[in-house]
DNA sequence: CATGAATGAGCGTTCATTCAT
DNA sequence: AATGAATGAACGCTCATTCAT
């Protein structure tokens, strides 16, 4: 089981910088250690490697998401916790988060399925919870009155953004976190 | 030179609907009606052809940053204008924004790399004509304070955000806009 | 055009003495002169050139079948055109005889209909000249009076395994052809 | 000793149906309910499981010729017995003589190999028993005086060409024994 | 007796690219 | 300006086979 592991383990990294496509089985073999037929020993193909991140990527994604705290005083606090999710989700698997965001697009054969399966249903859990969120909020005098499904799809696109910056590691800033949160909070709560 | 564009024509789409590594330059010719040397009788080679597509884009994008109002009453106005850039761009240019996004991070490798180029300088002039903004309006008492680096960054990230679910073409909603204008607005302009 | 004959005549031998599994493309493009690639620039795949053999031999037996005299004086003068006319054909193209009669019966991905089909047509006409021949034989009163489906089925088997026999190049036997028309001619024809 | 069956039991209808080149070692082990390794447990390789049944299907034709009753009143009766013999052992093994048949030409060109050895070996003997009927029978005057080796060669592609249209499965012809043996005794037999 | 894990070798195929015309 | 023909390089993948356990 552990081969099966160190395979997982080297071609993230190879993923995440060449590319989905630009990765050769003969890299991945080498990187982790074995001969190319041992991928397809543990695996169907090239492309149920990409499958097993995607889905180990993902059932931790939502593991965490159900494990958030649902009962808060406010609605904000929520809020801050899907942003530290998010954040924190970022920092432990950048790599995982870059290869699903930059291959899923792309024509897959088998994964195709899988991958708009599992984007859809992520993107359906988070407007769920953004605009419950948002409607709670603002039937309670918590929030100001917005267009809730517009601003939704606003948060939406934010956090995507932050996810792939940070998961590119394009920036480094330390506060950024602290002023996503309270950029939200000045927009949404009510003075 | 009718070719030429014929060509560039025909490769978006496939760029767009099948990523860059996986169409090949036999689907080009077909697609742009010639036979595959006549590729490289007007590029260098496939990546030209990609190339090709990035430079215009860019300088198209460019162009219209340099054309945007800079005297305007408020700083926040300056802000509008942006955002309403980058929403008639991704109306304009979806496909050709999807490929480069989609196709550039595994070439960001190499610095060297158009790409590589391209995308950082799109990411400085943005993030100085933001945090100008920022802190123009910050020193005249419209915005409120914040710290100008982080909050500079949370608005790229949206923005980002925001041209890659509309380049993909994930959501159609209306007020989208305006919501991230008004977002915007609450969160930075003094009441 | 030349290149894509000289192909097919390199690769007749090869299937021919090796089994169509065994011949690797390698093997091919050697005996062709050429490299792998141009394979596949004038078939579809490995299993594209055998049914080139296929159809190209099977063209040239039904051609040669429909040029038979049909007027003869008597029946047993058609049936040894049918006799000299596989000894003719199994002299002059005994390879792709035997790569057709090995290769058909073993599981082909694309070739399987094409091959059962021109072996069943084979079989059908075949089956009607020898069952036309015997019957007008026997009511003309030049044959005896014999059971018209089996004896068409041990005759068509009979000249299936001369053929194979043949293309094998087991026997050299040169009377066996006379033999043949002598054996029939003795069973056959009353006294 | 019952796995080494079970084996050899399983792998007769694959080779049967796909031929033996496109039979692989895991659809033989798993056709046998067991593992790869298990088959080189039993025989040396792949190649050894092909021999194991091409031995054991040859060692039955001969022991069957062996007790053919050589003592009879006529010679055609001989005759009869040998045709007799070739229809029960095809009713016997179809998928055994259709692997044989269908593998073992690829196999003709090295002629040390098994194959071609018992190959040879059924030959000569065939030849050896048809050609001393034949001699005898005429020698008596119970048959016709016919060319002996042209002959033989007839009757031997004959019946080899209906073991295989048998094995095969091609035809149902339940008159096609008595036909057969019907048409040579008219053929040979003196009025 | 039997297996899980692994491998060397090689296969059919495709790719981007070139060149003579 | 464009093509038919060809290629070097490499790719994903599968094969028969082995070996420690």
């Amino acid at each position: 089981m552990s081969t099966k592991q160190d395979l997982v383990k080297a071609v993230i990294p190879l993923f995440a910088s060449q590319g989905y496509e630009a990765t050769t089985t003969i890299q991945i073999a080498k990187a982790g250690g074995v001969t190319e037929p041992v991928i397809y020993y543990y695996f169907k193909n090239k492309e149920g490697l990409f499958t097993h991140i995607l889905l180990e990527t993902f059932t931790e994604f939502f593991t965490r998401l159900d494990t958030l705290e649902t009962e808060t005083a406010t609605q904000f606090e929520k809020f801050e916790n899907l942003i530290n999710l998010h954040f924190k989700f970022v920092d432990d698997f950048p790599d995982q988060i870059f290869i699903i965001v930059s291959t899923c697009p792309a024509k897959l054969k088998d994964s195709a399925h899988t991958c708009a399966q599992k984007t859809e249903n992520q993107r359906l859990r988070l407007t769920k919870y953004i605009s419950e969120c948002l409607e709670k909020g603002i039937k309670s005098g918590e929030f100001t009155k917005v267009n809730v499904e517009a601003t939704t799809g606003f948060i939406l696109a934010a956090v995507n953004g932050l996810l792939r910056r940070r998961s590119l590691k394009l920036d480094q800033i330390v506060e950024l976190k602290q002023a996503t949160i309270e950029f939200c909070r000045m927009s949404l709560v009510k003075k």
